[in-house]
DNA sequence: CAGAATCCGTTGCGATACTG
DNA sequence: CAGTATCGCAACGGATTCTG
């Protein structure tokens, strides 16, 4: 198991218009990110560089709350601390795989309509 | 094509608890209560009556943005304007439904999981 | 390393009142 | 009927600084 791509997340796609959201704002993001297995946090930080460690630090203690996330802490100096899937977070990642199948399919369409509307009112 | 049934939408299920959104808080809803055909706003102030007309109004002008509703208005007294979703929109339906099922997997096991963490802090 | 604490701006959303 | 206008607040999330 390698590391974490930096740029599994472009920072230019417009994830941002999407019309559904899984939890809060990072919530499917830090899902795909464990879906290759345990991640410490400060490999979350790479390709969700763009998320600062206490927004990171809430997000994962709400999904570690809803059972989505387990968190295991090494005793260990310096300390270590690993975060997982559980079975029901790892429930997800189909319904994940089913909006970005929309997304594919749909997402140029919703775009090319908000920027016509976007013309109109101009 | 008969109305709407006032209790489509149970005031004491726990959807705000879902881990995900489509679009704004009330988008998912209004899609479908417009899913059997179109709709008049006072219509769907029917099931949505936990809705303000201003946010309903701003949920659907988003949504006729985005191309997923469109809206006609009919030269009439009283005035009279309906809502109906587009391809585009009706294409979320599936999306919707998928989120659905999963609802019903495991949304339980969510709640478990919310109420045990929430006794743990006590 | 893995956060916690604090501060603060923006946004979403609701309540209320009004209108063509 | 089908909205708009105005107000206000609470929650979300970002920036910065500090710590075991």
């Amino acid at each position: 198991m390698g590391e974490l791509d930096p740029d599994m997340f472009d920072p230019m796609c417009p994830s941002s218009a999407l019309p559904f959201r899984i939890g809060d704002k990072w919530t499917g993001m830090v899902l795909l990110c464990l879906e290759g297995g345990p991640r410490r946090f400060t490999q979350l930080q790479v390709p969700l560089r763009a998320v600062t460690a206490k927004v990171l630090a809430e997000t994962l203690r709400a999904m570690i709350r809803d059972g989505l996330v387990e968190r295991t802490e090494f005793a260990e100096n310096p300390p270590r601390v690993q975060y997982a899937l559980t079975p029901l977070g790892r429930s997800l990642l189909p319904v994940i795989a089913a909006l970005r199948a929309w997304t594919r399919a749909h997402l140029p369409e919703l775009l090319a309509a908000r920027a016509a509307a976007h013309e109109e009112a101009r």
